[in-house]
RNA sequence: GACGGAGCCUUG
């Protein structure tokens, strides 16, 4: 029985759904831990119409099967139902405490963040550091420092958190001091360091990170790659891209905008449909490239079939931005009377 | 011995 769960999560952290299902139906005894590690699964993957099958389907529950469906649900957005659920939870302790407050942060509401810090009857390691993250991810950078100040003790996570928060405020010598000062450095904090210096421009010094790494994650590579993207390389961008043993959606997306941005919008548009036939399910950050470089082109007839197909075939909901390129691109191209009917359907307020 | 919360990489 142990082991059975333990292949579930295995295959959970690897983001293998389908190994999870095999074990699914082939698993000879269910336990609460078992059921837990299912819908975790589901949650990791994103598949929140698994979670909450798996959710309503268990005759018990547990802390940790109430905490994975309120994140699950906060993931996809649905910030409200999520809380109305933490309120209904039998009990709540740390871990559901902060991950709710994480889930605010996650939403921009810093000031409910704040709320549930305080009003936390007890507080860790990992609270303080979603709390100082919930600053920084959301600009707060004196407040960011204040609570990693008050920190009694600090970890990968909280330096991190910080250097990433100073770096994205345009203070490079003080995160590479931080970086330099930090106790101990993994992969994810060189990242932050290296995607700190392409943020400001300094190529020289990103790619300096990359060479200094001591191991090369995925996600690594995919800085490095976004550094050139952003900075218009995009000789060197598609050298790594074409480098990586490993890819997945965010290194297709960093080539995607690197060429659509800088307007060669035919060599985009080819790469959108090359990630079509390949069979890469294009996500709502291509479709968004793909609309930039048809508008560029001019393509006004792709970009609409795009913009449906997006919706229609692969169940991507439109959002703010897609509305704007293609009505700035209708707009360009003179089509008015479909801008009216665009922004009287669409689902936000015309700004 | 197996399950839940915090940092980094693509669009904003």
């Amino acid at each position: 029985l142990v082991s059975w769960t333990a292949m579930l999560s295995a295959y959970a952290r690897n983001g293998h759904l389908y190994g999870c299902k095999a074990v699914y139906r082939e698993i000879p005894e269910w336990s609460l831990v078992a059921w837990n590690a299912m819908l975790a699964a589901c949650a990791k993957n994103d598949d929140l119409c698994g979670a909450r099958e798996v959710f309503s389907s268990m005759e018990v529950r547990s802390l940790e099967s109430w905490t994975v469906i309120v994140c699950a649900i906060a993931d996809q957005g649905h910030l409200e139902e999520a809380r109305a659920l933490f309120e209904k939870m039998p009990e709540c302790d740390i871990v559901s405490w902060t991950a709710m407050l994480a889930a605010y942060a996650q939403a921009g509401n810093t000031l409910e963040a704040e709320t549930i810090f305080e009003a936390m009857p007890e507080v860790d390691l990992v609270s303080w550091t979603a709390m100082l993250a919930a600053y920084a991810m959301n600009g707060y950078l004196s407040e960011s420092r204040a609570v990693f100040d008050s920190m009694h003790e600090r970890n990968l996570f909280s330096w991190t958190a910080l250097i990433a928060v100073y770096a994205g405020k345009g203070f490079l010598e003080e995160a590479k001091f931080l970086f330099d000062f930090m106790p101990e450095r993994d992969a994810v904090s060189w990242t932050a360091m290296l995607s700190g210096f392409a943020q400001n421009g300094h190529l020289e010094e990103a790619k300096a990170m990359f060479d200094a790494m001591a191991d090369r994650h995925l996600f690594s590579w995919n800085g490095l790659l976004s550094a050139y993207a952003q900075n218009g390389n995009l000789d060197q961008a598609k050298k790594t891209f074409d480098r990586m043993h490993e890819r997945n959606s965010i290194s297709r997306n960093s080539v995607l905008t690197a060429y659509s941005q800088s307007g060669h919008s035919s060599t985009a548009i080819e790469i959108f449909k090359d990630l079509k036939l390949v069979g890469e399910h294009p996500d709502e950050i291509a479709f968004l490239c793909n609309l930039v470089a048809c508008s560029h082109a001019g393509k006004l007839r792709d970009a609409g079939d795009s913009f449906r197909s997006m919706v229609s075939d692969f169940g991507i909901p439109a959002r703010k931005l897609h509305y704007r390129y293609l009505i700035d691109l209708l707009c360009r191209s003179g089509y008015l009377n479909e801008v009216e009917d665009l922004l009287a359907t669409m689902p936000f307020l015309p700004d």
